[in-house]
DNA sequence: TTGATTTTTGCAACCATGTTGCAAAAATAG
DNA sequence: CTATTTTTGCAACATGGTTGCAAAAATCAA
């Protein structure tokens, strides 16, 4: 974590933004590939780290780094939105994989919804899809991934 | 919407429901195919069928009638939420289609998600996904479909 | 580094919505 | 039609989104 100091500070800058503590930490937690936490896990862990953080605090920093596309925000069902590190990815929705062993939440952008895919007359302006089940990591019985959760 | 009060009525008796004015109206809502509406249009929509209705008690019987898998919620984005009625179908989650242009949800059962669309390894269990776009209908510029709002 | 300026934070406060308990009203069964 | 069960409407509380404002922190310039 402390070797990506620079690296999220850079990061930051480079969005305009200002390099707080709040923000620095935000974004470590979501820095590690396939992390995305609802704001109660998000809330939950910067209490660890900085103690108790206002709810206002928070909910305006999740919203600036959205503006900012630091972050993005993932529907995970009608009762869960998690945010995670926004990637390098020209489209704002790409197809995720949620491994419900690991949680982790990937990029499968090699996954496309295509027209053809659909009957005649369809147009797609965008598309929002999320794949529930198990990832390659955690499917190899002799090797199984840690949980992230825990 | 009359001549429907029969199916209606039957569909609640066999769920298992006692039939009452708000549940009657509230499946009468979403009984047109492709209607898909957020709680507040729903609020919206009672309210000039039945004059102000208690929002416990939509609460209560949206809750309900998720339990008896009459209506589903479909997360439309981060923020929005709709219901639909549930159809036949087998999956809880299967492909939906939004027309921007109408607002109507359609079923898209025919879009399939597998597992060899992803890289090795990868398992799935389930899959969650909303197509945005133009619906046939509407796409015709000739016979352009009335929005359902408005 | 220090002090001035701008930005951010923390708090009070408000609103919308989820949720429960309870008594009155409505639906159902006999 | 009446008795019983279910549902409704209301009060009340919890939670999370949202704003304004003064104190604290970060940035900028010398």
């Amino acid at each position: 974590m402390v070797a990506k100091i620079n690296e999220i500070t850079s990061l930051l800058k480079d969005k305009g933004l200002n390099v707080t503590e709040i923000r620095r930490q935000l974004v470590a937690l979501l820095w590690t590939p396939g992390s995305a936490l609802t704001q109660k896990e998000i809330e939950e862990a910067l209490e660890q780290e900085l103690g108790s953080v206002d709810r206002v605090t928070l909910y305006r920093n999740l919203r600036l780094l959205m503006e900012k596309q630091v972050i993005h925000q993932i529907p995970m069902d009608a009762q869960t939105v998690k945010y995670k590190l926004a990637g390098a990815h020209k489209k704002v929705d790409h197809p995720h994989f949620h491994c419900s062993h690991c949680d982790k939440l990937l990029c499968m952008p090699q996954v496309k919804i295509e027209e053809n895919m659909l009957p005649g007359g369809f147009v797609i302006q965008s598309s929002h899809l999320i794949i529930e089940g198990v990832c390659d990591l955690c499917n190899i019985p002799q090797k199984p991934e840690e949980p992230l959760k825990d």
